[in-house]
DNA sequence: TTAGATGCAAATGGTTTGCATGCGT
DNA sequence: ACGCATGCAAACCATTTGCATCTAA
């Protein structure tokens, strides 16, 4: 029989440690910044990494596709593979900097904001907005079958323009 | 600002009109039950579709992939192309008697049961789990985006086999 | 009879890979 | 220099499509 046991909001055990960098590492320069990120995370400084990872952290939140990020790299005069930046995203997640998210069986989203939330996606734009943490969605969770462990909850929460 | 209002658990109102026939139709009958479903949903009870309607429903909740169920139908004999087996999944999406899971990006998966419910997701698997009704999911759901309203809410639990 | 269903094979599209070359350390 | 990173094109693989042929109603 399987019980339920509450689950916790965000809380700060759960914050990635990327997500906390000590104050004096930082200095409000996105380049210096992502440079920073990599090193951190063990990862060459290489052109590209900083210039994809110029391009997805300094703007704050994102969602993007593997498409979505070289067409704005090549829009951004920034010589990149569409190869490498399919590495570089899977890299970047790997290592904690980019959360995968599952929504759409036909493309594969990454998402800049590690940190713990869930999804609204609007289906007929393929648009994917963050849940505002402020909007913390409760949940009982499941104990999972013996022998398994919960890696994490994903929420998405479907939606379409509204009639008339 | 967005607030939150509360979502409620699993009602009579959201239960698929489907999952409630008539008694009187119900006859215990596999074959007999997946020609009145088809008809009830407006669709022709040709061969495949029965053979695969058979396939599916017959054997209590499953979550099949497309070529999971080529593969089943071909290895019972049944003379199926493959292409028709991701037809009639798509039309049994269509009219409500297939619901689609979002769990990995590289397969689509088809849930028969299209009662309100959700996922485990067992990672190293492939694995997925329904989470028992008796186990409901509660969550505060967020109002969405003016213009916008919720289709429906995905709720995914990933699972790891435990270390040790 | 006839609209709708099926099968086949070719096309599609996102993603991955193999390998030669480049570049960060 | 060494070894990881990159670029390119080809390979991959799930899914879709076009079209000729069937078949349920």
């Amino acid at each position: 029989m399987t019980q339920s046991r509450p689950l916790l909001g965000v809380t700060a055990a759960a914050m990635p440690a990327e997500r906390a960098p000590v104050r004096s590492e930082l200095t409000g320069c996105p380049w210096h910044d992502v440079k920073q990120r990599l090193r951190r995370v063990g990862l060459r400084t290489t052109q590209q990494r900083m210039a994809l990872g110029w391009i997805l952290f300094a703007k704050g939140d994102r969602h993007v596709t593997a498409e979505m990020l070289y067409e704005e790299a090549t829009r951004a005069q920034i010589s990149v593979s569409l190869a490498t930046v399919y590495n570089t995203l899977h890299q970047f997640t790997d290592v904690g900097l980019l959360r995968q998210v599952a929504v759409d069986a036909s493309r594969t989203y990454f998402d800049t904001n590690n940190f713990p939330h869930h999804h609204f996606y609007v289906e007929d734009k393929n648009e994917l907005i963050d849940i505002p943490p402020t909007n913390v969605l409760v949940a009982n969770m499941p104990t999972p079958p013996e022998g398994y462990e919960i890696i994490r909850i994903d929420i998405v929460v479907r939606l379409r323009r509204k009639q008339g």
